[in-house]
RNA sequence: GGAAAGGUAGCUCAGCCGGUUAGAGCACGGCACUCAUAAUGCCGGGGUCGAGGGUUCGAGUCCCUCCCUUUCCA
């Protein structure tokens, strides 16, 4: 019996690009869509832009535009860059749309009338120039803990602490650059607290990962808070009936739009919007997120759907974040890789089979490693599955282009089509990696057999003709039923099999009947392999000198890792094996020799008849040394007066032509200084003169 | 600061409820083969399973402490 399945990714905001963090999102939903599809089951996949909120406004101003013009255009990009990566979307949709707005209107009034809203005055950062409210983010200043300056008003990325934006020292408003004032405003809560015995009910049903239970404990432990869902105008999104003046914060409407999103599926399709959101509803609802947004989806959303008569989702799956080469993804170590800049190299479907063998069901962290992106989908697509079946297909062209009337080795292909199952149940579990992993060991196999019987010796004897087509035909339904068990990753490719094959791949279960006495086409190679010096462009090089931008966590960071993001600047050039000669090791006290101190620049200035040096005037706490340093290609000497340094203190002066230097300040580059040159410096709260160690 | 996940061969990972000489793929070395997109097959080298304690007849697998990495925190 078919089961009646709608499932979501999380919507993408309409402020900005898509990057690989959405795409192996809709990738794996894709994926799990598309393998419920092949099982026969009625699954429909939504999802929407989402458009409303504070930066969609702000940004729409900076372009001069409309917030409608800007989403438009950013839904256009949008998909099309899902529509590149194969994400079969039954419906895109918009949050700022009549369907939305019914939903939520709905929702809002039924949820007021059975009394879980209730009104309270909140006080607010409010930017008296630009005449508006300022979420926490649009409010930055020092940390009240740590003192790092220019951090969000609600957490400092330096220290980690957590606060509002009222205990910032020095608070700014980054719409106007003015210092925000504190005004009250009412606004509308929702009780969330009030459905902790359902939310708790519900999480025992086993919707969800234990990962996610764990989290949810904690929560439950801190206790629910109410949650502000209105926002005073001026305010992009939709405004609250019976509140003028005040809107609906988008993270109310976002979820919603998963619901305007299908209406207007329905709509299209005569569907029966009330049998999927009725609370009594067979069909399953699923929501496939990353788990920065579980607090929305796990308490909630669900919460919001139950309290207004609506079904709960079935279960909510929670992935884990991309990482790339090991580390978060960074604009400014270039490894922030949008959909649009892969798209304009590489073929989606690689990129979709990497990230498949990759994901599991839990919320672990998926790093992309490009090598291994090379080497994987090279070796295992190219070289074994789709060689199965250019090995094989020269020998049924060469004898007549039928495949044989029956299996010479029926044993070894039950092993394939008896793998269904197995491989099945872990793609509806969303255990990705361990199908492919599965798949990849019958492709071992299929080659395996193809050698042991050497169809290409074979051949040389007329007589044996008959046999060279079985072990050809054996080899190739072998083939037909991996590229099937790879459909759901590899869609485009698993057409274009089946093309070849002279019969379709479609359906999961075609795999128990062997392709047999039937014509093949003619075979086209159905992959190519990836370039590596390609795959190594889709991580940007940092374009220029960064201009002076030296705050918070970034500065934090190590001196190797600092080397190693000025090592980036010649893409993936170490990676690419041109490993420079290994410096020798050293011991603790050949690194204590270096007396490297925290220096406070009091004056920069060019030297006349120089190109390359600034002259540095620098407090050490106790003293102050002239140092001559060859940065003046990648800092004015302005921007350099008032920031930290580090240098070595105890280097013997040197006296150049234009005077005596007293030392030596530390920068990271690239050999040649290609990709610029990078001064150290501390994080704030250091005193001239301390020693680094 | 709180929390979660992870730390197993050069790389990416698998190792279920503790039990014979710790596995796979890639990479590397050798051999074979030539049907196939220098693809494939066979053989081989390579791991103190992050560190240190503990429980046990026996621990990569359980407990404690520490170190490191990544990530999340309405």
């Amino acid at each position: 019996m078919p089961r009646k399945i709608l499932v979501t990714s999380a919507l993408p905001y309409a402020n900005g690009p898509l990057h690989f963090g959405h795409i192996i999102e809709a990738v794996q939903t894709d994926v799990w869509v598309r393998y419920q599809r092949m099982r026969g089951h009625d699954c429909l996949y939504v999802c929407a832009e989402d458009a409303h909120g504070t930066p969609i406004m702000i940004k729409a101003k900076a372009e001069g535009t409309t917030p409608e013009a800007l989403i438009a255009r950013v839904a256009a990009e949008h998909r099309a860059d899902y529509e590149g990566f194969l994400i079969g979307h039954d419906h895109f949709h918009s949050t700022h749309t009549p369907e939305t707005q019914y939903f939520t209107n709905l929702m809002y009034e039924r949820l007021r009338d059975a009394g879980y809203m209730t009104r309270r005055s909140v006080r607010q950062a409010y930017d008296e120039q630009a005449a508006m409210f300022l979420p926490d983010r649009f409010v930055r200043g020092t940390c009240p803990r740590c003192k790092t300056a220019d951090q969000y008003g609600d957490s400092c990325e330096n220290c980690g602490a957590t606060y509002t934006p009222a205990d910032l020292v020095d608070p700014v408003s980054t719409v106007s650059g003015t210092r925000p004032v504190w005004r009250d405003s009412e606004h509308i809560f929702f009780a969330l607290g009030r459905f902790e015995p359902m939310l708790r009910e519900w999480l025992a049903s086993g919707s969800l990962q234990p990962a996610v239970q764990a989290k949810l404990a904690e929560w439950f432990e801190a206790g629910l808070q109410d949650w502000d869902i209105s926002r005073d105008a001026p305010y992009f999104g939709f405004e609250v009936p019976d509140a003028p003046g005040k809107y609906f914060y988008v993270w109310f409407d976002a979820p919603i739009g998963y619901l305007g999103s299908f209406k207007a599926l329905a709509a299209k399709r005569g569907l029966d919007v009330d049998a999927y959101l009725k609370p009594d509803s067979t069909a399953e609802m699923y929501h496939f997120i990353g788990k920065d947004i579980s607090y929305f989806h796990t308490l909630f959303w669900p919460a919001v759907l139950h309290g207004a008569g609506f079904r709960r989702p079935t279960a909510v799956f929670v992935h884990g974040f991309l990482t790339v080469n090991g580390a978060k993804m960074s604009k400014s170590r270039g490894s922030f890789i949008t959909a649009r800049r892969y798209l304009q190299r590489l073929p989606p479907e690689p990129l979709r089979y990497y990230f498949a063998a990759k994901l599991g069901p839990g919320v672990d962290d998926i790093d992309l490693s490009l090598e291994d992106f090379t080497a994987r989908v090279n070796s295992d697509i190219v070289g074994k599955l789709v060689n199965i079946a250019s090995r094989c297909a020269g020998f049924i062209e060469r004898g007549g282009g039928r495949l044989a009337a029956q299996l010479p080795d029926p044993a070894l292909y039950a092993e394939f089509s008896g793998a269904a199952e197995r491989i099945g149940a872990a793609f509806e579990g969303r255990d990705y990696s361990g199908a492919i992993r599965d798949i990849m060991l019958l492709a071992d196999k299929a080659n395996q057999y193809v050698d042991q019987h050497k169809p290409w010796t074979l051949a040389k004897d007329p007589a044996k003709a008959d046999e060279v087509r079985a072990v050809a035909t054996q080899g190739i339904n072998m083939f037909r039923a991996l590229i099937t068990y790879l459909a759901p990753v590899l869609p485009a490719m698993a057409a274009a099999a089946g093309r070849f094959l002279g019969a379709p791949v479609g359906r999961w279960d075609d795999v128990q009947s062997p392709l047999l006495g039937t014509a093949l086409e003619r075979y086209e190679p159905l992959a190519v392999r990836l370039d590596p010096k390609v795959v190594a462009t889709l991580i940007e090089a940092p374009a220029e000198a960064p201009p002076a931008k030296p705050t918070g966590a970034a500065q934090a960071t190590k001196v190797t890792k600092v080397a190693e993001a000025a090592g980036a600047a010649a893409p993936k050039a170490a990676a690419a094996g041109a490993s420079p000669a290994a410096p020798e090791r050293i011991r603790i006290d050949d690194f204590t020799k270096l007396d490297l101190r925290v220096a406070k620049v009091l004056a920069a200035a060019a030297v006349e008849g120089s190109d390359k040096l600034l002259q540095l005037t620098l407090d050490l706490g106790s003293e102050r040394r002239n140092v001559f340093s060859g940065i003046r290609s990648a800092y004015r000497p302005e921007d350099l007066v008032g920031r930290f340094v580090v240098m070595i203190a105890n280097l013997e002066p040197r006296k150049m032509r234009f005077g005596v230097s007293e030392g030596m300040v530390l920068c990271a580059s690239a050999r040649d200084d290609a990709g610029g040159i990078f001064l150290l410096s501390a994080d704030a709260g250091v005193q001239p003169g301390m020693k680094v160690s």
